[in-house]
DNA sequence: CGCTGAATTGATTAACCTCAACGGGGGTGG
DNA sequence: CCACCCCCGTTGAGGTTAATCAATTCAGCG
């Protein structure tokens, strides 16, 4: 992949936002940035760590998870191509809980004193990164509704449904279809449940023919159903970026 | 309350950040702030809407919540005085759920206008409730850890200690001493729990002679203790501001 | 073809929920 | 000042969900 692909998976993002400027778009292709590829379950950054880099995710998928004891894990949410799972470490150092591959992973690497020198010439990409940040968090409050209200079998249906409209949004979703290289623990670690009972609640979701899910393959067969099944609304993605242009970039300059 | 002490509290809140400059503190000084009272349940902000104010808490507490169903509620975070429930929609402008009063609160409110013209001018201040909003974030991250992963009297012990030093960062614990307007159902609802077995939960806990806890008056007899039973590190709370100086202010300009 | 990690199944157990009832305390109206 | 009431906390019994333990099958891979 050339650098240049690399700067417009950002760009790409970043322009979903309406207001992105073209001298925004000339300040986001002079970041430098390195390519790294991670493994399966390898730590990208660890808890306690203070990096002086963010990574951006540009295949494959990353993960954010707390591992108190071996066998105690919470995957916190789940990183598709085109996130930035420790952007956060820009203006809060330290990092909580550990990012690392999910499955194989490519991701770039830039500076933070790179991102700072940009953001002191661009408030409107200022505003866009602190916009990435709170979105993350919005997903994270979601999961916090997700774990604490529903059962089982909603939690599952949920994440599927969130995945499929994230994966959608930049397109590596066809057709309700996808692919994401996790086991049935990882699922079960990010839903709260056992591997056992994760094995139980997809027989059920493809019994009542909501799901196609194979191993890492996945297709939703009825999203309308399989919505109901996990109450998912996507507001909370803020997929769209509605109200923002509202805002007169006055403010912003 | 008058004016002057309004600002301070926003101040002090800030200022526990080593950087705040003296130009910092005027700008505060300046924004325009209006106090309102909310009684107990009280909405101030409703999932859906996109406020053209922020809110800071002055005096009591107030909830993040999302009520599907009116028989299930997440409570997703409380706030203390000092805190800012709805900073996010600065930048996300609809709101995802609800911020009501728990108890008797009394907030502050103050126009997003005034706001960014404030970080138009302060680099350094937007930093600042940057770092704020993403404090909030890892609050709610850790409370997926916790509903995700530990069994009902380890969430309930948990959310004590963090109410126990959020509350002992803005002065409102004394000895391990706080008081809370909750009710028994709040907390089920912030935990994932049912009431009656909050309720058992309490009396395993006072039991153990690690609480005394009557009706909204805590007090932590055995910290340590708690704090195992309930997982408990603080760092997710970002009480102290380790790291931050290591950014030289030039890039903040 | 054997090995290994993942998926699947069954049986038992533990944690927690639901329903239902009762008690107590503070506030309100008579 | 008393009586009532309502909300909140408390208790008990029974039911449900999901965890745990343990074994078996399956799929990919060297």
């Amino acid at each position: 992949m050339e650098i240049g692909r690399l700067h417009s998976r950002l760009v790409h993002r970043l322009e979903a936002f309406p207001g992105l400027s073209e001298e925004g778009r000339r300040l986001i292709a002079e970041i430098p940035m390195l390519v790294h590829n991670f493994g399966p379950g390898e730590d990208i950054v660890r808890e306690g760590q203070s990096p002086s880099q963010c990574c951006l995710v540009l295949r494959g998928f990353v993960m954010r998870h707390k591992t108190a004891h071996p066998a105690k894990r919470q995957i916190i949410s789940f990183y598709v191509p085109g996130d930035l799972p420790d952007l956060q470490c820009l203006v809060l150092p330290r990092l909580d809980d550990t990012v690392s591959s999910l499955g194989a992973s490519v991701v770039a690497m830039f500076p933070h004193s790179a991102i700072w020198e940009m953001l002191a010439r661009s408030p409107e990409l200022a505003r866009l990164l602190w916009r990435e940040t709170l979105v993350d968090a919005a997903i994270a409050r979601e999961r916090v509704t997700n774990l604490g209200q529903r059962d089982a079998i909603a939690r599952v249906a949920h994440l599927l449904c969130e995945m499929n409209a994230r994966l959608n949004a930049v397109g590596l979703a066809h057709d309700l279809q996808f692919c994401i290289p996790w086991t049935q623990a990882d699922v079960a670690d990010a839903c709260g449940i056992s591997t056992v009972h994760v094995n139980r609640v997809i027989q059920e979701l493809r019994g009542s023919n909501a799901v196609e899910w194979r191993g890492k393959e996945i297709r939703i067969l009825n999203l309308e159903q399989l919505s109901k099944i996990g109450e998912f609304c996507p507001n909370y993605l803020h997929l769209s970026h509605e109200g923002v242009d509202e805002k007169p970039s006055s403010r912003l300059n």
